[in-house]
DNA sequence: TGATTCAATTTTGCATACAATCGCGGGCCG
DNA sequence: CGGCCCGCGATTGTATGCAAAATTGAATCA
């Protein structure tokens, strides 16, 4: 109907990447977990099954399949004949999270520097120093993106594809919390100071350091996003 | 007729666990979960979904289900067309798996030192005397058994449930190699040795040395655990 | 007015049917 | 003898139908 997207040319063997065709249970799924973290879908949200269907143009089958994914993921919470709804995160879960980030981001750092090349620290300073000029200039959601991807950058240094998967997946589903951390605008030096001593010990390859840095980092992070959360549920104090 | 208790009175409060009948595909997941973890399906092993089918008696859609759910947990590997297959682990993933565990139990430790109550430390110290019992008795299994639960009520009393949740997971990932960390007798001794320091950390509520011993523990359990299974995996050196 | 019952509707759970794809083995041609 | 093509069985992927359970809402009774 409405999405021809089917890459449908016969003889088109091998596309960019090689697909001969996505399984829509994958693909459900991918569009879903983009939903859920675009914030299409809020928190609490019910997710009822043939309607979503109806929007995503698929039948019930794949869409299930692609419900339970994400509610081993973390993002759907799952009641046996009530149905599905967005996970809604407690503050204390949050304050869970971060703390669980935390340490991974601090284990990141260590194993990183025993693996970096200088290329690689180079590659991070350059995208130190865009995010720095979006701070200089405001430019919220571009700064929020670099900070993201100096993060993962550094746990992908790490070479440990468990950490990854790990941190990606209780990234995600604090995703949101974390642009609330970047919401008050003094945390923006704080954060770039503390990215500066990040770099620094990358430098020297002293993984005790960075790791230090990188949980006070996540700490701090984690402090800001309470503050600026409870405001928007309602709290008085801010 | 069977009417067994059709909820729908207020008869008192439900029990524990109200269920008026269990999906099927949760049932599956479970199921599926213990096979894999108990060896009934190893490594590597094919995944049929028809022949599955037919042993647990449930028709194919459940069981799709269920293995949407071990595949996001990292048990199952699914590739498209092509089926599923038992997740098998290199030695670098165990070695990976064996590092995140280390910080994530360090962090429960951490944590737990701020919340526990003088009766959690000596059930936990109950535990531990009764491990103690099966290693002169040489009860490997038991042994094991207590292990584990040692571990995973430390990380239980941090409070923290992302950390539990995570924990469990990578836990049974590695299940296996858990074992064969102690399979060295050599190796008892230490891991007791290491219990009863992390019991005097408790005691303490020495958060930081606590964690310093959960992560050194961990490290060793790494390394038991690779030469265990690189005999295994025919090497020569052990 | 307010609580309760019960039927109609909606929604979920599961089984089955059908389509698409893969893997393998035989036949064909060079 | 070796490589390629094709078709057939096995297996995965998706849609649909039906039954069970929950939800809704209106009618009933205290």
């Amino acid at each position: 109907m409405a999405d021809d997207n089917w890459q449908g040319l016969e003889l088109a063997e091998d596309a960019p990447q090689r697909r001969p065709r996505r399984p829509l249970h994958e693909e459900a799924a991918d569009r879903l977990r983009d939903m859920i973290l675009e914030g299409e879908l809020a928190p609490g949200d019910r997710i009822v099954e043939q309607s979503l269907c109806d929007r995503l143009g698929l039948s019930r089958t794949p869409l299930r399949e692609a419900i339970k994914t994400l509610t081993a993921e973390g993002l759907i919470i799952l009641q046996p004949n009530r149905g599905a709804t967005v996970a809604s995160l407690s503050l204390e879960d949050i304050e869970d999270t971060f703390r669980v980030i935390g340490v991974l981001e601090a284990l990141a750092g260590e194993q990183a520097c025993g693996r970096v090349q200088d290329d690689d620290i180079a590659e991070i300073r350059v995208l130190h120093y865009q995010m720095a000029l979006h701070r200089t200039r405001g430019e919220r959601l571009d700064y929020f993106k670099l900070n993201q991807r100096i993060h993962e950058r550094i746990v992908e240094l790490s070479g440990n594809k468990v950490l990854m998967e790990t941190h990606q997946r209780l990234g995600g589903c604090i995703r949101r919390y974390r642009f609330a951390a970047n919401l008050a605008t003094e945390r923006w030096d704080q954060a770039i100071r503390e990215h500066e001593e990040m770099l620094d010990a990358l430098d020297a390859r002293d993984g005790k350091r960075l790791a230090e840095i990188l949980r006070r980092h996540l700490d701090n992070k984690r402090t800001a996003a309470e503050s600026a959360t409870a405001t928007e549920r309602g709290e008085p104090g801010g």
